[in-house]
DNA sequence: GTAGGATTGGATCGTCAAATCCATTCCAGG
DNA sequence: CCTGGAATGGATTTGACGATCCAATCCTAC
């Protein structure tokens, strides 16, 4: 029984905000299973009453935590991914992600990966969440090469959403070897791949 | 402070096995963490001190484990990748990795890859195994790939270790996205975008 | 067969995490 | 103000897990 109704003052609010955080925070380095909820008690600085106040139990709190990463990885992402009008505007994502992943050299992989590695199998709720959030994350990329082939970029007959699962997979396949390699060689690889497709897709005239 | 030395009479052997065995198989299914060595010692029909007399301690095990699915991993691939001297057999070899995945609906994902997942952040020894799994598993696949340039399918100045990651890459992202969608569509999406472009690259003549 | 190490059984200990409880403090609306 | 629900602190209970110990049994080498 998820504890849904929201804090109904304003510091209420805050403190319900800080727990998520710190929760999020330190399931995406040492896995959910790896979180104790003293850890996230001392990490928001509060009280251990605070966390049963606002969830009814661990997993009501990892619930948010999906919620919670699944949102910040939109928001990430999608400024890049609205305007996915051109090569150069997929190149630029791809730099993005390279990137991010570059900057910590691999270490904790895609947030929304790890935890679905994790939780999938055992918990129906986080993987129907999940699953929700890598279909609305697809969806985005669908929609932003779409935009290619509506201004001719690309050819009438491709398959945007084929290509959107391609690229997720590229991308979360790439953070996982990126954690374990300690590089983005991988990720480049996956990444570069996809697209050099579908550049020789754009470059060839439609049939 | 590894456990190292192999049992030395012949039922010390299979017992350690068989206690690799079961844990392997349970945190397969439920992660490291969720795998309680009470749980191993009830599956492996062991008791406890067994455990603790074949292993210095859990992550001793772990090890242990690591180790086992990497030979199984291996073990598995191996003949496909053995002679991959065309791009029929490269489908073969997705056709497997595919039917393999839809035989459970995803569930469970790659058995290096959850490993991966959930011991590289905080696990340094588990990291550095698992990186060396996944280098032996690029390896393989990209010695196939080098016969198809050696034998003439693929233009000499492919790149069989760039494309090795991408293949590698999409098969771990593949089976991530295949554990919450419960479908193989990225999986496939993915693998089979890399080999289009493969595919592309060996119509078109060297130039 | 018999000695001695290898193997096995199962009780047990210390620790820590999850969750509960209750007393106290805060604060917004009247 | 002042009052009732919201929010907070922290002690506490319960249970499970990792790990240890020691006694009993098994096998292999001689």
């Amino acid at each position: 029984m998820p504890k849904q109704d929201a804090p109904s003052t304003r510091k209420g609010r805050a403190t319900r905000d800080r727990i998520v955080a710190a929760a999020a925070d330190l399931m995406y380095l040492h896995g959910v299973a790896g979180t104790s909820t003293p850890a996230v008690r001392d990490a928001a600085g509060v009280s251990s009453s605070q966390i049963y106040h606002y969830f009814a139990d661990k997993d009501d709190l990892t619930r948010a935590v999906i919620a919670f990463q699944t949102d910040a990885n939109l928001a990430f992402h999608a400024p890049f991914l609205a305007r996915l009008d051109s090569l150069d505007a997929l190149r630029a994502w791809r730099d993005v992600v390279v990137d991010a992943a570059r900057q910590q050299h691999g270490a904790g992989g895609c947030p929304l990966g790890s935890l679905c590695s994790e939780l999938s199998d055992d918990h129906p709720w986080a993987r129907d969440a999940l699953a929700a959030s890598f279909t609305a994350w697809s969806e985005a990329i669908r929609a932003g090469l779409a935009a290619m082939t509506g201004n001719g970029t690309l050819p009438p007959e491709t398959d945007p959403g084929q290509l959107a699962l391609a690229l997720l997979a590229a991308v979360e396949g790439g953070l996982l070897l990126a954690q374990a390699q300690h590089t983005t060689d991988a990720l480049e690889a996956a990444l570069d791949t996809v697209i050099a497709h579908i550049r020789d897709h754009a470059a060839e005239p439609a049939r």
